[in-house]
DNA sequence: CACTAGTTATAAG
DNA sequence: TTTTATAAATAGT
């Protein structure tokens, strides 16, 4: 339109631009213009030049056809809404006395079908948990049994060395190197476990837990 | 620009001004886009069609326009009727599996507490079905006693009637007017109904029923 | 929607 | 700014 063809991409040369933004703003204006009182359209043109001059047309009708609009698109996602929350009401048993000996039984007979899917989903869960507890407990067991060997192997270590370093202390019989290792034993388990941070069994009753793979 | 030049005032013939609507409304927007990218200019142009219908172009970022505005105020309400449809989907036992053990059961029970409900609605339709049906019962049984009692006392009338004719009747005892009139009493009891046409009873299965009060 | 004649917009001078 | 050759938009079909 024009002497020659011209690409659609930012005019570099800055005169030339703002010639071209001066033409093509003043045709913009008047084709809105013309598409409006042609067609009975309400229109808002606003435009800045990249030196952040405002141009714009608008014909006065606009705020209102705006306003029209976005009135009737609220109005409905607001029924929309009325619908949706109505459903959950039912499904909440509530509101119920609007409803037909026929569309209770229907609500009912779905709600025992919606209770069924989701205790099967919890079963899942909660199999899911004591899978991974019997897992962690066989885990456990058998650091158990390794640090058990260990302090046998230890107790008998230091017996030898004792018995070797005199006899003076077999008269301490209310000190059972056996005994106090026993009772420290699940700490110990604790310290050795393979796992740094999973020791503690968590159900995941309390939030979304990500072992429900 | 066009077979014909047109004058600038609206165009009555509706095909006519929806086709050129459409036409100009098109070649808008595009000149919008153009002057925007040429002269690195803010464009917003937006376009209510005589009938409501919205068209736009923008490219620029007025904050708190109108626009903006409304469009929050619908990404709101849409996103409400995003949480009620999920809602409504868990209700219904659907896209469980983003829930916790901990919020199935808590699904679980409200949906149990709601089927309760709704049984309680339910059961308390039908107990009112049945009252209503006693209530129709008793009243025929009445209306079949009085009837009984007017046929007996016709049979007697009759009888005395026949007597007081004379004796040549007694040589046909086939015909016995008492089995005659017992046979069709039920057809009798509904011409002398109280209640016009609500002889049948109906349990309003199918439809909402207004003894749901 | 596609076509195209005659109109309008505009790039370059 | 105005001019003008040419591209683009479009009225009517």
């Amino acid at each position: 339109m024009g002497r020659g063809k011209i690409e659609i991409k930012r005019i570099e040369n800055t005169t030339n631009r703002q010639v071209t933004f001066c033409k093509r703003r003043n045709g913009l204006l008047k084709k809105a213009y013309e598409l409006s009182v042609l067609c009975d359209a309400e229109i808002a043109l606003i435009v800045f030049s990249s030196r952040g001059r405002l141009y714009e047309y608008s014909n006065n009708k606009f705020v209102l056809s705006m306003q029209q609009y976005y009135q009737q698109e609220s109005a409905k996602l607001r029924h929309q809404i009325q619908i949706l929350q109505n459903g959950n009401r039912n499904l909440m048993g509530d509101s119920l006395s609007s409803l037909s000996v026929k569309e209770l039984k229907q609500l009912e007979n779905r709600l025992e079908r919606s209770i069924t899917r989701i205790r099967s989903k919890k079963h899942e869960l909660l199999f899911a948990e004591i899978e991974y507890m019997q897992k962690r407990e066989a885990e456990l067991q058998s650091d158990n049994s390794y640090l058990r060997a260990k302090i046998a192997e230890n107790e008998r270590a230091q017996q030898l060395s004792i018995m070797q370093a005199g006899t003076e202390y077999y008269t301490l019989p209310t000190f059972d190197p056996r005994n106090y290792y026993h009772t420290n034993m699940l700490e110990a388990a604790a310290d050795y476990s393979h796992h740094q941070d999973q020791t503690t069994l968590h159900l995941g009753y309390d939030t979304k837990t990500d072992s429900a793979a």
